[in-house]
RNA sequence: GCGGAGGUUGCCGAGCUAGGUCAAAGGCGGCAGACUCAAGAUCUGCUUCCGUAGGGGUUCGCCGGUUCGAAUCCGGCCCUCCGCACCA
C-alpha cells in the first residue's frame, strides 16, 4: 500500500477553480467523449477503464495546447431500470438483496431501507445510481466539465429526440411493420436478455420456422408440423405426434390445423385473426393418413413420446434419411420404414444412417450432420422444385412455394427453452404496428459508408469492419412499449428505444449547461433546426439563447474521438454515425472513434452472475485515484485486454512509490548537492528523448506506450545513476518541471502535489508542455555511454565464462587508420596491407559499428568501468596490427589479467 | 458457417504496419548476492542449451515459399477468443 497524497483537496482545488469549465476562445478545440453509461447499479472497473483513458487522453491534448472539452451525462433510458423496480416493489428477494448491497456500498444503516423503498419509483434508481456515479467519477479526478451534464430522461433533453425523431419521419427513414421479440405471455409484454433468466451467458435467440401443413385424408383438418428445413420435404417417411400433449384445432388463415395446445398460445401472438376452435383427441387423427405437400404420397403418423411440448407446434414430419434424431425414434418404436435420402455431400449421398455410425454420440451426429448438409449439400436432381439447388437455395424456395400455395406459415421460436427470472415461460410474439429506423436505405448506407471512410478507427481493423456492420445492418426497432425515455412523437403511446435516443446525444453537451429547466417551452423544433442545423425554418426567429447554443455549438461540435468498447460497434456506434450523417453537415460529423478491449479479472470474464464485478468506487477508496489510473495507463495498451487483478495492483503500488519518494526526496533535499556532470548530461539528453517519445506515442493514442517512456524508462535511467554511484536527487530536480508536466494527465494529483511543493504557483492542469527537439550531440553522448557500458557487459560476459575476477583491464581500441582498411574489407575490398586480418573482419563483419569516438567515450566514461568491477583500466589504440587478438571500429579487445575465482 | 482478432522463450505480455542492431522489452515467478539477529521490504546480477575470453547451437503454433538474411513478408494447415442484433 503506498502513502497517498491527499487527492480529494486537489479534486477541490479543480473544482473550486473550474479548471474544466471549457468555453469557446481561440484555440484549436478537441471533443472527446465516452459513452454514457446506463445508470442501473453502480459501475464496476471496466467503465472505469475507458473513461480513464479518454481523460488522460483529454489532459494530455489540454497540455499540448488544445481547448478541450470533456463532458459526460447520464443513460437513464430502457427498460431494465424499470423492471428492477417492478421486482423490488414485488418483493423479488435476490433484487432486493442486490441493491441493498449497493445501495450499503454508498450508504449507511437506516437510510439503506428507505433508499430501497423509494427504487419503486424507476426515476429514482436512476437518479440515485447517476448521483454516486458523479461521485465516484470526480474521486478519480477526471477533468470532465460537470456543468454540461445531463440525464436521458429529461424533458429538456427530450425534446431534442423528438426533433431528431420527427426529422427521420420527414426524411421517410422511419417505418411500421411486424417484428418477433421475446416476450411473456403472463407479463403481456417484451422482455430483454435482462428478464431471461440465465440471458446474460445463455442467449436466446429468435428461429424461424415454417409450420408445413398436412392433410388428413377425407378430413377438413391439417396437422402442422414445425420445421427450419422445409428443403427435406421429400424426404418425409412419416409424422409424430406425442400423445401426452393436449392438441387443439385451430383456425388459421381460414384453414383448420392441428398443433398443440401450447404452440396456439404462441401462434395467437404471432398471427391476427386465429382462434382456437377446440382441443382435439389424438383419436381423432392417429389413424388417419396424411397428404405430403408437393410429394404426391400420403404418410402415417406415430406415437413418439420424446417429443417435448415446449418445441414448436407438437407434431412433427419425419425424415429419418436426414435427421439422426428421426433414424433413432423409428428404431426404437421398432417402426420398419426405409429412409428416403435425397441430398449428397461432396459428390456422395449423405445419410443420416453414415453420420450415426461416423460419432457415437447422438447429439454430436446430427449437428455434424445438418452442418455439412447445409453448407457443402446439394439436393439430388430428380426432385421436383428443388432439384440440384444447394441446400441453402433449397430451403429458401421450399419456404416460399409451401406459402403461396397455402401449404405453410411462418412460426418463430426461441432457440432453447426460456424463461423470465420469475419463472414464466418466454415465447416469440410478433409485434405488428412496430416502428423502425429504415437503416436498410441504400442511399443511406452508402452515404454513411462514404462518411466511415473518412473516420479514424483505432485499431483501423475497425474501419472495414464497420463498414461490414453498416452493410448488414437491417429495420432498427425502435420504440417500445414499456420503459424510461422520451415518447415517439409520431405516436405518442410508444417510447422511444434506449439505444435510439443515444446516437446524437453528444450535440446536446455543446450547449445543455447554457440550458435552465425554465427553458422549456422554448426549445421547439424550429429551435433544435436552428441550432443543430442554422435553418429558420417556419420564419424563426432565433432568441438570444438560441444564438448562443448555436455558437457554443459551432465552435464544439463534431466529435473528435470517442472512446469506447467493441461491444459497441454493431449497435450503438453505427447508429451514432447513421443518425449523424442523417442530419448533420459534413462538419460536424464524428471524427474518432477508438475501442478499447476487454476488462477482465483475476484471468476471468467480469459477469454480474459471477459476482466478480470489482467496483470502481471500492478500487478508488482502497488504492485512491492515481493508482487506479496508473493501472490503466501502464498494464494494458487500449485495444488489448486490461486484467484487473491483485498481485499487480500491489506491483503498481511499487512503481507509485518509487515516484512520490523520488519527489520528495528532491522536495525536501534543498539544492547542495554534487552535481554528477557528464554522465548528467546523459541523463538529461536521455530524459530529451523518452519525452520525445512519449508525446509521440501519445498522439497517436498509445497511452501504454506512453506511460512506460516516461515512468518505467525514466526510472530505470535514474537507477543507472545510482548504481553508478550518482546523486539521483540532483537529477531529478533538473528534470522535475517536465517530467511532472509529462505524468500529470496520468497521475494528476500526484503531479500536482509536488509541482506546487517545488514552488510553483500554478496549476498543472493550466500548463504547456513544449517538447524539446533531441539534438546530435545528444545522440552522440548517448552512444558513446552505452558503448562503455557495452564494454561492461562484455568484461562481465568473459569473468562469467573464465571465472576470472581482474585486478587489471586492457582494453585496446582501433585506431584511425587501421579502421579505415577493416572498413574497406568488410565492404568486399580486400586490396590492404595488412591481408592477415582478412579472415577475422570477414568473421564478425556484422558486428563493426563506425562512426564512434572510442577513445573519446573510454576518456569520459572510462571511469564508470573502474567503478563498477574495482579495477585497473588500462586504455591503448592500435593502428597497426602485428599478431594476437584485432580490436575493430565498435569492438575493441579487451583482456582480463587477475585471479581465478572459483 | 460468416465476419473480426490472435497463437512469442515457466507464466503474463511487447515486438511484428517500414525484414537484419531479436535469444527477442517489461512484469511475475525462480536462483544467487548485498542489507538484516531473522523475516519482509529494497537494491544488484542471473534465469534456452553448450563454452576456461566477449563465441557458438537451437528457438517465436505447424508445413512450405520469397530473400544474402524472417518472430517479422507470401501461401496452406491446425488451434484459441470475440460478434452474428433489436439488448443496455
Amino acid at each position: 500500500m503506498s502513502k497517498m497524497i491527499d487527492e480529494k483537496s486537489w479534486q477541490r482545488v479543480w473544482e473550486s477553480e473550474e479548471v474544466f469549465a471549457s468555453e469557446p476562445d481561440d484555440r484549436e478545440k478537441f471533443l472527446i467523449t465516452v459513452p454514457w453509461p446506463y445508470t442501473s447499479g453502480p459501475l464496476h472497473v471496466g467503465h472505469g477503464r475507458t473513461y480513464t483513458i479518454a481523460d488522460i487522453m483529454a489532459r494530455f491534448l489540454r497540455m499540448t495546447g488544445y481547448n478541450v472539452l470533456f463532458p459526460m451525462g447520464f443513460h437513464e433510458s430502457g427498460t431494465p431500470i424499470g423492471s428492477i423496480s417492478h421486482k423490488i416493489a414485488s418483493g423479488d428477494k435476490r433484487t432486493i438483496d442486490l441493491y441493498r448491497k449497493y445501495i450499503s456500498q454508498y450508504d449507511s444503516g437506516e437510510n439503506v431501507d428507505e433508499i430501497l423503498k423509494g427504487f419503486e419509483d424507476p426515476t429514482k434508481v436512476a437518479d440515485y445510481f447517476s448521483d454516486k456515479i458523479i461521485n465516484d467519477f470526480i474521486a478519480l479526478g477526471f477533468s470532465i466539465d460537470w456543468r454540461r451534464k445531463f440525464r436521458s430522461i429529461e424533458p429538456n433533453f427530450s425534446n431534442m429526440v423528438k426533433w431528431q425523431f420527427r426529422q427521420l419521419g420527414k426524411q421517410d427513414r422511419l417505418k411500421k411493420g411486424s417484428h418477433p421479440v421475446l416476450f411473456s405471455i403472463d407479463d403481456g409484454n417484451a422482455v430483454g436478455e435482462d428478464d431471461i433468466e440465465d440471458g446474460d451467458t445463455d442467449k436466446v435467440a429468435i428461429e424461424k420456422f415454417l409450420v408445413v401443413l398436412f392433410k388428413a385424408s377425407g378430413k377438413d383438418f391439417y396437422l402442422g408440423a414445425g420445421s427450419l428445413r422445409a428443403e427435406t420435404i421429400f424426404g418425409i417417411t412419416n409424422l409424430w405426434y406425442n400423445p401426452d400433449i393436449t392438441y387443439v384445432l385451430m383456425n388459421v388463415d381460414n384453414k383448420k390445423v392441428v398443433v398443440s395446445q401450447w404452440c396456439s398460445k404462441k401462434i395467437e401472438n404471432q398471427i391476427q385473426n386465429v382462434e382456437v376452435i377446440r382441443t382435439i383427441s389424438p383419436e381423432e387423427f392417429a389413424n388417419e393418413t396424411f397428404s405430403v405437400p408437393l410429394a404426391q404420397k400420403h404418410v402415417k403418423i406415430f406415437q413418439n413420446r420424446h417429443l417435448k411440448e415446449g418445441q414448436a407446434t407438437g407434431i412433427v414430419y419425419s425424415v429419418p434419411g436426414h435427421s439422426v434424431n428421426d433414424l433413432s425414434y423409428l428404431n426404437e418404436y421398432e417402426i420398419l420404414i426405409e429412409p428416403i435420402e435425397i441430398i449428397t455431400v461432396k459428390g456422395k449421398i449423405s445419410s443420416a444412417r453414415a453420420a450415426m455410425k461416423k460419432f457415437n454420440e447422438p447429439s454430436e451426429a446430427n449437428l455434424q450432420l445438418y452442418r455439412e448438409e447445409y453448407y457443402d449439400g446439394i439436393m439430388v436432381e430428380k426432385l421436383d422444385i428443388i432439384g440440384g439447388l444447394s441446400v441453402k437455395d433449397a430451403r429458401e424456395r421450399m419456404f416460399n412455394v409451401l406459402k403461396e400455395k397455402d401449404l405453410g406459415f411462418d412460426f418463430y421460436e426461441c432457440s432453447r427453452e426460456a424463461r423470465t427470472r420469475d419463472g414464466k415461460p418466454v415465447i416469440v410474439a410478433v409485434i405488428h404496428d412496430q416502428w423502425f429506423i429504415d437503416y436498410a436505405q441504400p442511399q443511406w448506407k452508402e452515404e454513411t459508408i462514404a462518411h466511415v471512410k473518412n473516420m479514424e478507427f483505432k485499431p483501423d481493423f475497425y474501419s472495414t469492419n464497420m463498414v461490414d456492420i453498416i452493410n448488414w445492418l437491417e429495420e432498427r426497432a425502435c420504440a417500445r412499449q414499456r420503459g424510461l425515455g422520451t415518447r415517439l412523437p409520431q405516436q405518442e403511446d410508444w417510447v422511444i428505444e434506449s439505444l435510439s435516443d443515444s446516437t446524437i446525444y453528444p450535440a446536446y453537451y455543446t450547449f445543455s449547461h447554457l440550458i435552465t429547466e425554465n427553458n422549456g417551452n422554448e426549445l421547439t423544433d424550429e429551435f433544435f433546426s436552428y441550432v443543430l442545423q442554422g435553418k429558420n425554418v417556419n420564419g424563426y426567429k432565433p432568441s438570444p439563447l438560441a444564438i448562443s447554443c448555436r455558437n457554443s455549438f459551432q465552435y464544439w461540435y463534431g466529435v473528435d474521438r470517442r472512446i469506447t468498447s467493441a461491444a459497441h460497434m454493431s449497435n450503438h456506434l453505427a447508429f451514432y454515425i447513421f443518425n449523424h450523417v442523417a442530419l448533420f453537415e459534413e462538419k460536424f460529423l464524428p471524427k474518432g472513434i477508438s475501442i478499447a478491449g476487454m476488462v477482465i479479472s483475476n484471468g476471468a470474464k467480469i459477469s454480474k452472475s459471477k459476482g466478480n464485478a470489482v467496483s470502481l468506487m471500492d478500487v478508488v477508496n482502497t488504492h485512491g485515484a492515481d493508482i487506479f489510473r496508473l493501472y490503466v495507463a501502464l498494464v494494458a495498451e487500449l485495444d488489448s485486454t486490461l486484467d484487473w487483478n491483485e498481485k499487480e495492483v500491489e506491483n503498481i503500488h511499487g512503481v507509485y512509490n518509487s515516484l512520490s519518494n523520488i519527489f520528495s526526496a528532491v522536495v525536501e533535499s534543498g539544492i547542495n548537492k554534487k552535481d554528477p556532470g557528464l554522465y548528467m548530461d546523459v541523463f538529461l539528453a536521455k530524459f530529451r528523448i523518452h519525452l520525445g517519445h512519449y508525446a509521440a506515442m501519445m498522439e497517436k493514442q498509445q497511452v501504454r506506450g506512453a506511460s512506460v517512456e516516461i515512468i518505467y524508462e525514466v526510472l530505470k535511467d535514474l537507477g543507472e545513476l545510482s548504481s553508478l554511484g550518482l546523486d539521483q536527487i540532483k537529477a531529478t530536480e533538473k528534470i522535475m518541471q517536465q517530467w511532472l508536466k509529462a505524468l500529470s494527465p496520468i497521475v494528476p494529483h500526484l503531479a500536482d502535489h509536488y509541482w506546487r511543493a517545488f514552488g510553483n504557483e500554478s496549476l498543472l492542469e493550466r500548463e504547456i508542455i513544449h517538447i524539446e527537439k533531441v539534438n546530435e550531440s545528444d545522440e552522440n553522448l548517448i552512444s558513446q555511454f552505452e558503448y562503455v557500458k557495452g564494454i561492461i557487459r562484455d568484461v562481465r560476459d568473459i569473468m562469467n565464462v573464465t571465472k576470472i575476477k581482474p585486478s587489471q583491464i586492457d582494453i585496446t581500441v582501433c585506431g584511425p587508420q587501421l579502421a579505415t582498411e577493416i572498413e574497406r574489407i568488410s565492404k568486399g575490398d580486400v586490396d590492404v596491407r595488412n591481408k592477415s586480418i582478412i579472415g577475422l573482419v570477414k568473421k564478425y563483419r556484422g558486428k563493426i559499428q563506425t562512426g564512434l569516438d572510442e577513445n573519446r567515450a573510454l576518456t569520459i566514461f572510462g571511469k564508470m568501468i573502474e567503478t563498477v568491477f574495482t579495477s585497473k583500466v588500462h586504455c591503448t589504440i592500435m593502428d597497426s596490427y602485428t599478431s594476437g587478438k584485432l580490436p575493430m571500429p565498435g569492438r575493441p579487445t579487451i583482456t582480463l589479467t587477475g585471479d581465478k575465482n572459483e
